[in-house]
DNA sequence: AGTTCTCCTTAGCAGCGATAAGGTAACTTA
DNA sequence: TAAGTTACCTTATCGCTGCTAAGGAGAACT
């Protein structure tokens, strides 16, 4: 039963863009080998001519959605702190662009040369702007684990909805309310931006700081 | 076949507290049902007698690492640095004293109402200090989205020793590797030490900015 | 022409979360 | 005290999962 032939076979790199794809329809927990070799047209044993475990293929497609960020030191001209937003923002996006794209990336366990190498570079362009090797490589860290940390609640389906009316509206804290009033919820854009800028800042003084200490 | 007798039965807090006791053993991905019947002494569907499912199951066990932090707002005569930085510091050994801390805090849905009024306290006792609600929000979820994002990466167990093996040493980047010999990695106390208080000091300088706008 | 290699197939295993149905002991009620 | 009800656990089983074993068809080498 070959019935739509004339596939020209799979590719490790098929299976990755394929799972991304199927991620956003059916979500992390929906996403079986099964599933994606239906998606393929081939039996799921397939796939694993291509990819050990369905684990590595999860690495993949976390490696993919960093490479989608862009991610790679700053411009000439950019001031750190502006290469710094703009890296936190294009990371967030790519893992907002699927669907559970925080806790891929989050699962996966390790990254390709390619994407060491461009961290290399980072690091090397905020020695070269005064940082020290270990202020750079905490820096990115902590930036990086704010935005994981963030898209990854952003990305949490809320709880069924007969868990939440059993709290009447009048249980809603009137703090928590006003806050979500104004403020756009946890989880929104301005939630983010306040984040970012404050670690920004923040690492701003640890940089002076530190230069005031030892002079170039 | 009743064996071992006279026990006094289950209830949902033993299935809690055996669960995460049972996850320090074998981990998230080894804590099935049948396992932690088994630790139990029981079968399998006994335990969906005091529980819905397993994902309720694993939310109160997160609740319950959250409720273990002992969280709550600022003592009177504490600065509200000092409690940020304090409250950061116990959420974050909270999610390390239990194996995958941080995947079930992440992944749990909904907060108990007991969580939600410790929450609104805090918020309350930050617009005492000159917050906004919008801000002493942000602030907060800010906060615990950088500790669950460090913990969670902290935790991610690293890639098989095989796939590291391939890169030899010569090929780790040199920057990436003074930082990490000076720094003592991206994990570690010190790099969680520098986001938080980055992140600390970014939203006193936002504090100031805001009461400069409109002072009290 | 014969052999090897690549890439897919069918068949099936052990384990998973969850449900259905039944049994038993303890409490309730008359 | 006897009948009925409820609380809590059992056995049996379902559909699904990731993954492996074994084989087969066709292209590519020799």
């Amino acid at each position: 039963m070959r019935a739509n032939d004339k596939r020209p076979g799979l590719s490790r790199q098929t299976l990755v863009e394929t799972g991304l794809r199927l991620l956003d329809e059916v979500g992390l927990d929906g996403l079986t080998v099964r599933r994606l070799a239906a998606e393929l047209g081939v039996q799921s044993p397939a796939l694993y001519w291509h990819v050990r475990t369905k684990q590595e293929l999860l690495d993949a497609m976390g490696d993919e959605i960093i490479r989608a960020a862009g991610m790679g030191p700053p411009r000439e001209e950019e001031s750190w702190q502006d290469w710094l937003d703009r890296r936190a923002r294009a990371y967030r996006a790519s893992l907002l662009s699927h669907r559970d794209g925080a806790r891929i990336v989050a699962g996966a366990r390790g990254r390709s040369p390619v994407t060491l190498r461009l961290f290399e570079e980072e690091l090397s362009a905020m020695v070269a702007r005064g940082f020290t090797p270990a202020l750079a490589l905490h820096t990115i860290t902590a930036l990086s684990h704010y935005v994981i940390g963030s898209v990854l609640q952003q990305q949490t389906e809320p709880e069924r909805p007969a868990a939440a009316a059993d709290a009447t509206e009048d249980d809603i804290p009137a703090i928590l309310l006003a806050a979500v009033r104004d403020g756009g919820g946890p989880f929104g854009e301005r939630a983010f931006d306040h984040g970012l800028r404050a670690f920004i800042d923040g690492t701003a003084a640890a940089l002076e700081r530190r230069n005031a200490a030892s002079p170039s």
